[in-house]
DNA sequence: TTGAAAGCGATACCAA
DNA sequence: TTGGTATCGCTTTCAA
């Protein structure tokens, strides 16, 4: 019943509780163990007494003595969210793999939600953070850097913010590419639902898509609406019937959320795509290919985007600290909803 | 820079650190303090200092004194599931409510894998799990029993197993009800595409249906079929063609992942609901709306299911100790796709 | 290569 | 109501 310490590896072992914790804490390289300054028999025989009477350690006690913890906080706006929580589940799996422990939290796209968030994690001495900026968390982010605590920005930028690493998407090319396959198939008055989160990966994408209609000499006919997540459902019925009032042709959708409301209010219409009007959405779905002509959408790579985070965290936790900025490319999966225009 | 301990505060406040811990950890009651014998202008005064100097805990140092942490650990299958991304949100805010700190990790449906997070996660000391079991994960999960800890079963039973709390749907009736629907619609010859996870939830899901069946009359076209989540996109095709061959009328399928393999499979055949296959799905989603008939399916209570962990989970830890089972009712949602059969 | 001993910052026990 | 002090289990000098 009594959990087994390293007294007791020790004293079973006759060796001190220093070569324990030496052997304990030694990583193995291709061969055996090299960072520890312990007689590799000794070492063996230390193993093998842990392993026989079931020693863990005691992360609580390491921690505290040492400062670190081996566990990293993932901060998503929504860990039901399904970018997020596909993210997730890849840099959950990455962090087991370099050892660290992970603690999750959803801000709720609130400041003070992510702060209070933050404030319990930091009680355990996280090692690091990767965190979705939310608007108006900036400072919480900052004194977390200025504590010195390694934070990963993931999927939003916080423009001038150094000292930090990054995981991005090219959201700007993600705009582009969504107008310009509309474009090309000859629509013209090509319109945006998106949020006002005011977070710069949704602020890149219309931007991405407002630079390409003006390339194309259509500036004419940009147009963003804005919802919220909250109210998107009331809002955007009104919102495709205005639009198709005014002749709209085709819309590019900037999250998955709304991409699937949007068709879903389209179903219940009577619209379909592309003759209704032509439609990009976002992030990758069955769903997608649900539709009597599949919905073309902007694809973003979860898993590189996961895995890049804990790497980014990993060396700056490791000491290199070396910050870096990721940004990772989408891709444009086609779909009937944006079919060549018929004259 | 350095972090402020219960010794700063204590001194500037001209108390003991016996005193600054008492208050620390006092709970307010509807009025003031309470439950510390306390001063309440020392009290006071002590809250202030703490404040002003920013002082936060240091769980590892608590964790290791007390041996209790203020965190839970939650063991899904797979953070990215729907099913699971949704209820770990709902724990995750309630968890926070009671002043609980998360760990996720996800097993995987391994029970190796749901062990080496379990003992990861024991390491910190953890005060309680919320887990779904996976296949043979029985053992592990005595094991956590056996050492005293906390543990609640998620979405899925072990039988047998007392001295855990459970949180379960009544999925026998929800296969009942996902039957009985089809049957009284007319369709009699209907069948399961399923999982062969060996586990409760689907097991009584299926119970359901062949009872339903039986009760009326129909056990001859009692059909399962089974494949696994990595198979099933190349499985339910020929599933589909097989089915189709032998003249069954209808599918009940017992996940939300199956309903949309499934759906978008007939979609690729040129197939639709009622007419080629009545259909009632799983789990609640956006998506059951944008079929050209609704698809028919069965609602879980993700929130009830989520905060009644959290509940449970909290009562066990809190001493009271008792352990509860809690079955949940699902809900039928109906939809076009099981509309009453042409003659 | 090995070991002794000094803490890390809280809580818990006992005494005042 | 308050305060002193011995831990909790580990890591980390420092010395042997």
């Amino acid at each position: 019943m009594k959990r087994v310490t390293i007294k007791d590896v020790a004293r079973e072992a006759n060796v001190s509780v220093t070569l324990v914790s030496f052997v304990m804490n030694a990583k193995r390289d291709e061969n055996g163990r090299l960072d520890c300054p312990v007689n590799p028999e000794t070492a063996e025989r230390v193993l093998k007494v842990a392993r026989e009477l079931g020693y863990r350690r005691n992360e609580a006690a390491a921690s505290l003595r040492s400062g670190r913890s081996n566990a990293i906080a993932v901060i998503p706006t929504d860990i039901s969210n399904r970018f997020f929580s596909g993210v997730s589940r890849y840099i959950e799996s990455k962090a087991s793999e370099y050892g660290y422990t992970v603690f999750f939290g959803s801000s709720d796209e609130k400041a003070s939600k992510l702060e209070s968030i933050l404030s319990a994690l930091l009680s355990y001495n996280i090692d690091g953070v990767i965190v979705a900026p939310v608007k108006g968390s900036r400072p919480a982010i900052q004194r977390l850097v200025d504590a010195g605590i390694p934070v990963v920005l993931l999927d939003r930028d916080i423009e001038g913010m150094t000292d930090v690493s990054k995981v991005l998407l090219d959201d700007f090319v993600a705009g582009r590419m969504a107008t310009r396959v509309l474009i090309e198939n000859g629509y013209r008055k090509i319109e945006m639902i998106s949020y006002s989160l005011g977070i710069s990966s949704l602020l890149e994408r219309e931007k991405g898509y407002a630079d390409t209609m003006k390339a194309y000499g259509l500036e004419e006919f940009i147009r963003i609406a804005h919802t919220t997540y909250g109210s998107r459902e009331e809002d955007v019925l009104g919102l495709i019937k205005d639009a198709q009032a005014r002749g709209t042709e085709a819309f590019f959708l900037p999250t998955y959320s709304l991409s699937v409301q949007v068709l879903s209010a389209m179903k219940d219409m009577g619209l379909g795509t592309p003759d209704d009007f032509a439609v990009v959405g976002f992030d990758n779905s069955h769903v997608y290919r649900l539709f009597s002509n599949t919905v073309a959408h902007i694809r973003q790579p979860l898993q590189a985007l996961g895995e890049t985070c804990v790497e980014l965290i990993h060396d700056m936790i490791g000491g290199s600290g070396t910050k870096q900025t990721i940004v990772l490319k989408p891709t444009l999966i086609p779909g009937g909803s944006v079919q060549k225009r018929k004259p």
